[in-house]
DNA sequence: CTGCGAACGTA
DNA sequence: CGTACGTTCGCAGA
C-alpha cells in the first residue's frame, strides 16, 4: 500500500512532552485565576493542534507513565535516581491534562509497571504490523529504536516543544551513523546521565559507533573485547556488566498487554461543546479559538499566533525523499553568443542570476552563471576583449546571487575586475535563518535548505573536471535556487537586516582584508627573542623551586608538582582532573604561598604573549602587512570572528601586551593610524532596550557613567564616590550584560557574598528597569524560542525548554546577553558600511584596516586626519538613533598602541 | 595524524 | 555559579 494511502496513526509520550512544556514556557505567565498552572497543559495542547493540523493523523494515542517505579526500577533500584524531584509547579497539570484529552476524545493509555516508552514501543509494532504510518513523539532518546520504515519518530531537540525534529530511518543513520535498532547498543556502551546509566568509561558515541562497525552488536563487542587494545579496551573488558546492565534496561518491551485495538485510537472530530467547559476552566481563550477554526477546517499551519504560543510553525520536511534534481548541463558560450544568453537570462531571472567564479592562486579563472534551468561555464582570463558584455554585468547593478562570495570579491579584485550588485549570499542569508553556525558551506546549504547532495562538494575547487564534479556553474545554480528558500525561511525583518546590513557588509569586509595591517617584523622577532629568554629564566628558576623539570605547559605534570609534590589543597575540578588555572594559582598563592607559584603564573604570561608575537610574525605577507579573515557569520549573536591570525584578541592589558601593539604600524605611504571606538556601547544599550530613566539620565549627562551610577547605588554625592565603589559598580555593571550572579561578582571582587548580594539589591533598586528588562528577554525568549537584537536580528534557544538544570540556565544567561552584543554587532556593522561609503564618496584616500568588536582602525593618508575624524565621529554616532547618545572616542598615532586614546 | 580539553588573549 | 570568539599546547588514540 502506497505510504500515502495508509492510516496514520500518532502516538505522543505524555508526560515526556508534558514535562518539556513545562521548561518551554514561563510558569508566571501561565496560569489561572485561582492560581492553578497551566504552562506545561498549554505547550502540550498547543503542541498537539499543530501535529493535527501538519500530520492530519487518523488514529492519536497518548501514553502516560503510571509511576515513578517501573519494573526498570525494580531491577536497578539507581534506574533515573539523578532525576530530581518534580517541581510542585508541575504536580497537578498531567491529570487537567488528561481530562482536556478525554474531552477531545483522545484515548490516554497507561499501565502498571510500565514506562511510555514501553507502551509507545508496542504501539509501534502493532501499527508497523496492520500497515499504518506511525509517527511518535516522545523526548526521550531511547525511543530512536522504534524507528523503521514505517516508524518516524519526532523529537522536542530543537526549538522547546513546537519544533519537532523529525527522525525517520536515514535522519537516524546521518545523525548517528547507526541504523536505529543500533542505537541501544550505542546508549548501553555510552551511558545516559538523565537515566542514571552510567557507561564504559571514555567511550563516547564515535567509539561506540565505530565499534558496532565493527562487530555488529554489543555482544559481539563483548564477545571480542578482549581484541581491542588501549585503556578503552582495558575499560570495557573491567565495566562490561555495566553495558550489559544498560542494554536490558534500554530496551523497550513490545508486547505490553494493551487492553485495546488500534482502531479504537480513530480521531473523532472535534466536539467543541465537550471541550470547552474545561478549556474555559483553564483559561484557554486561544487555543479554544485555534481548536474552533481546526474543527472548521480553515485554520492553516502557521495559524497559531497569540497568548504566549509560539508562533513558529512544527518544523516538517516537505514530502518523503525525492529524487534529487540535477543541475543542467552548463553550455560553453563566446563572445556575442555570451552576451545574448546574459540577455536572455536577465529577463528569465530579475531577481537576479547565479554566480559563482573560478579562482586559482587568488586570481579569477573563469566563471559559472545560471538561471533556474541553464547555466554556463566561462573559462576566461580578465581583459580578453570577447567578455566585454559579462565583464560589464559583473561591473553593474544587475542582481547576482552567490554563495560565499566574499573571497570571490577578492579574487576579482586582484584580477582587476569590478563588481556590484549582489543582493543575496547564501551562506550569509542561512545564517541568519539559523545563526548557530550549522551550515558553513554550499553543500551544507544545500543538504539543509533542498534537502539535496551536491555531487562531490568542494569548495576548494580549482578547475572542475567535466561532467563529474559540481563546479562554478553548479555552484552558481545552486545558489540560485537555495536564494528563495532561504529568504523565504528568513521573514520580512530578517529580510531587511540582510540587505540593508549585511549584503552592504561583504564588500567592505573584503576590502579590509585585501588592504592588511602593516606589521613591524623587526619589532616582533626582538620581542620574541627577549620574552624566549625570559621564559627561560623563569623555568629554570620554577624547577630549582621543585627540585626537578616539568613541563610548565602541561596541567598533567602540574597538578603531581602542586597537589602531589607540594600536597597543596586540591583545586576546582575539571573533566580530566583539577584546574591549574590563573585564577585557581592566585588563590592557591594565598593560601599556600609557594615561590613556584609565581614563577609559574608569570611562565604562563611570558611565553603566552611569546606565542602571540611568533604567531604573528609568521602571518606578516611579503607586503609586510598581515591580512586576517573576518568570518562574517562567526558567531550567534551578530558578531564577526577574526581569524587566520586571529586580530581581535591583540593583548593591551599589560605593558608586555602594549608592546605587540606598538607593532602594528601604518604604511609607509600613509601618515598615522586612527582608532575609534564605542564607549561604553553595550551599557548604553541597555540603556535603550531597559528604558530605564536614571541610566538615561546618566548618559545623558555626560559625565563619568560609574562614577554617576555609583553615586546612586551607595547613595552618595558623585565626587564622593571613591575609585573602591567606581570599581564595584563597574564590575556590576558590566555583569549584567552577562547574566552575573551575586556569587560571581563577589569572586570577581573578592567581597563576601552578603556584601555582594547587598550590592545587587541596591543596584537594581536604584535602576529597577533594568532588572525588569533582564527578567523580560528571558521570559519572551521562553516563549518565542528566540531573542532579537535591536535591528531584529534573531537567535533561537532551544536550551531554554531543556530539562537539564544546567543546559537551561546556561541558555538563560545567553539569552540575556543576546539583544544587548548582538544590537552592538549590528551598529558596528551599519557603521562600518557607511563610513566605507562615505570616504569613497568624499573621495578621500584614508582606509578602514581593522574591526575589533567596538572600535575600527584607520590608516590615515597624508593630510586627512581631520576629514577622516569628522567622518568616522559622524557615522559611527548615527549608525543607529537610541535613547541615548553613541559616544565615539578617538585617537591617533604612529601605531596602534598610540592610536589608543 | 586527528580530536579533545585546558588555558588564555580580546570585546 | 559571566557572554562571544580563535589559537595553542599536551595528551591519547590511532
Amino acid at each position: 500500500m502506497p505510504d500515502a494511502d495508509k492510516p496514520t496513526l500518532l502516538v505522543i509520550d505524555g508526560h515526556s512532552l508534558a514535562f518539556r512544556a513545562f521548561f518551554a514556557l514561563p510558569v508566571d505567565s501561565f496560569s489561572t485565576r485561582d492560581g492553578q498552572h497551566t504552562n506545561a497543559i498549554h505547550g502540550f495542547l498547543s503542541m498537539l493542534l499543530l501535529l493535527l493540523q501538519n500530520e492530519k493523523p487518523t488514529h492519536i494515542a497518548v501514553a502516560f507513565d503510571k509511576s515513578r517505579v517501573s519494573f526498570r526500577t525494580r531491577e536497578y533500584a539507581e534506574y533515573k535516581g539523578t532525576r530530581s524531584e518534580t517541581p510542585p509547579e508541575f504536580k497537578g497539570q498531567v491529570s487537567l491534562l488528561q481530562e482536556a484529552l478525554h474531552a477531545m476524545h483522545i484515548r490516554t493509555v497507561e499501565v502498571d509497571d510500565f514506562e511510555a516508552d514501553d507502551i509507545l514501543a508496542t504501539l509501534a509494532k502493532r501499527g508497523h504490523a496492520e500497515g499504518y504510518r506511525v509517527l511518535l513523539v516522545s523526548g526521550d532518546r531511547d525511543t530512536i529504536q522504534l524507528v523503521n520504515d514505517d516508524v518516524t519518530l519526532l523529537y522536542p531537540n530543537t526549538q522547546g516543544v513546537s519544533q519537532l525534529k523529525r527522525y525517520d530511518v536515514d535522519a537516524v543513520m546521518e545523525r548517528y551513523g547507526i541504523r536505529p535498532e543500533q542505537y541501544p547498543d550505542v546508549a548501553a556502551l555510552v551511558g545516559e546521565t538523565s537515566d542514571n546509566l552510567i557507561g564504559i568509561t571514555k567511550v563516547g558515541e564515535k567509539t561506540a559507533v565505530k565499534w558496532l562497525g565493527l562487530y555488529g552488536d554489543l555482544d559481539g563487542i563483548i564477545a571480542h573485547a578482549d581484541e581491542i587494545k588501549g585503556v578503552v579496551g582495558q575499560n570495557l573488558r573491567d565495566q562490561k556488566e555495566n553495558a550489559i546492565r544498560n542494554r536490558r534496561l534500554n530496551h523497550l518491551v513490545t508486547d505490553v498487554e494493551l487492553d485495546v485495538e488500534l482502531d479504537e485510537f480513530r480521531a473523532k472530530p472535534i466536539d467543541l461543546e465537550s471541550v470547552r467547559p474545561i478549556f474555559e476552566r483553564l483559561e484557554f481563550r486561544t487555543l479554544m479559538e485555534r481548536l474552533t477554526k481546526i474543527a472548521a477546517g480553515e485554520a492553516t499551519v502557521a495559524g497559531a499566533v497569540g497568548n504566549g504560543v509560539p508562533t513558529t510553525a512544527v518544523a516538517l520536511p516537505a514530502e518523503a525523499a525525492r529524487v534529487a534534481p540535477v543541475a543542467p548541463t552548463p553550455a560553453r558560450l563566446l563572445g556575442e553568443e555570451l552576451g545574448a544568453w546574459l540577455e536572455r537570462a536577465k529577463a528569465a531571472e530579475p531577481a537576479g542570476l547565479g554566480l559563482a567564479l573560478e579562482v586559482l592562486d587568488g586570481r579569477v579563472i573563469g566563471a559559472g552563471i545560471a538561471t533556474a534551468t541553464e547555466t554556463v561555464h566561462l573559462p576566461w582570463e580578465p581583459g580578453r576583449g570577447d567578455v566585454a558584455l559579462f565583464e560589464a554585468w559583473l561591473a553593474g547593478d544587475g542582481p547576482k546571487v552567490m554563495t560565499d562570495a566574499k573571497s570571490q570579491l577578492k579574487a576579482l579584485r586582484r584580477s582587476g575586475l569590478a563588481f556590484d550588485g549582489l543582493v543575496v549570499d547564501t551562506l550569509v542569508a542561512g545564517w541568519l535563518v539559523r545563526p548557530n553556525l550549522t551550515e558553513k558551506t554550499l553543500a551544507d546549504l544545500v543538504s539543509f535548505h533542498l534537502g539535496e547532495t551536491v555531487p562531490q562538494a568542494d569548495p576548494a575547487q580549482l578547475l572542475p573536471e567535466e561532467g563529474t564534479d559540481a563546479g562554478a556553474p553548479e555552484y552558481a545554480w545552486y545558489s540560485l535556487r537555495l536564494a528563495p528558500v532561504v529568504l523565504r525561511a528568513l521573514g520580512e525583518t530578517s529580510r531587511r537586516l540582510l540587505a540593508d546590513v549585511e549584503m552592504p557588509l561583504v564588500p567592505v569586509l573584503a576590502a579590509m582584508e585585501l588592504r592588511g595591517v602593516t606589521v613591524d617584523h623587526v619589532e616582533l622577532a626582538a620581542l620574541s627573542s627577549e620574552l624566549g629568554d625570559r621564559a627561560a629564566a623563569l623555568a629554570a628558576s620554577a624547577y630549582a623551586e621543585i627540585g626537578r623539570e616539568v613541563n610548565l605547559g602541561s596541567p598533567k605534570q602540574l597538578q603531581e608538582v602542586l597537589f602531589g609534590q607540594l600536597g597543596m589543597p586540591k583545586t576546582r575540578a575539571t573533566k580530566t582532573g583539577y584546574t591549574t588555572d590563573a585564577s585557581a594559582l592566585a588563590d592557591l598563592q594565598e593560601s599556600n604561598p609557594h615561590p613556584f607559584l609565581g614563577y609559574l603564573l608569570e611562565h604562563r604570561d611570558v611565553t603566552k604573549l611569546r606565542q602571540i608575537v611568533e604567531s604573528l610574525d609568521k602571518s606578516i605577507r611579503s607586503d609586510g602587512r598581515i591580512h586576517t579573515t573576518y568570518w562574517q557569520i562567526g558567531a550567534a549573536t551578530g558578531r564577526m570572528s577574526s581569524n587566520d591570525p586571529n586580530l581581535q584578541n591583540i593583548p593591551i592589558r599589560t605593558e608586555d601586551g602594549r608592546r605587540i601593539r606598538r607593532a602594528f604600524r601604518h604604511g609607509t605611504e600613509y601618515a598615522e593610524l586612527l582608532t575609534a571606538d564605542y564607549s561604553q556601547i553595550e551599557m548604553r544599550i541597555m540603556a535603550h532596550l531597559s528604558g530605564d530613566p536614571g541610566l538615561i539620565e546618566a548618559f545623558n549627562a555626560g559625565e563619568d557613567l560609574h562614577r554617576f551610577v555609583g553615586a546612586r547605588v551607595f547613595g552618595v554625592d558623585p565626587s564622593d564616590v571613591t575609585p573602591v565603589m567606581r570599581t564595584k559598580v563597574k564590575a556590576m555593571s558590566y555583569g549584567l550584560a552577562y547574566g552575573l550572579s551575586a556569587f560571581g561578582l563577589s569572586k570577581q571582587l573578592r567581597i563576601e557574598r552578603a556584601e555582594a548580594t547587598q550590592l545587587m539589591k541596591e543596584y537594581f533598586q536604584r535602576f529597577g528597569a533594568v532588572r525588569d528588562y533582564l527578567r523580560g528577554v528571558v521570559e519572551q525568549a521562553k516563549i518565542d524560542g528566540y531573542t532579537e537584537t535591536i535591528f531584529g536580528r534573531r537567535r533561537p534557544f532551544p536550551d531554554l525548554a531543556s530539562p537539564n538544570r544546567v543546559h537551561r540556565e546556561n541558555a538563560e544567561r545567553a539569552a540575556l546577553n543576546s539583544p544587548i552584543q548582538g544590537s552592538a554587532a549590528d551598529i558596528m556593522k551599519i557603521a562600518m558600511a557607511t563610513v566605507e561609503a562615505d570616504l569613497a564618496a568624499k573621495g578621500l584616500g584614508s582606509r578602514m584596516l581593522m574591526t575589533v568588536h567596538d572600535e575600527l582602525i584607520f590608516e590615515v593618508a597624508v593630510g586627512e586626519s581631520d576629514a577622516l575624524e569628522a567622518v568616522v565621529r559622524d557615522r559611527m554616532a548615527h549608525a543607529a538613533e537610541l535613547l541615548v547618545p553613541l559616544d565615539v572616542q578617538i585617537g591617533r598615532g604612529a601605531n596602534w598602541d598610540d592610536a589608543a586614546h
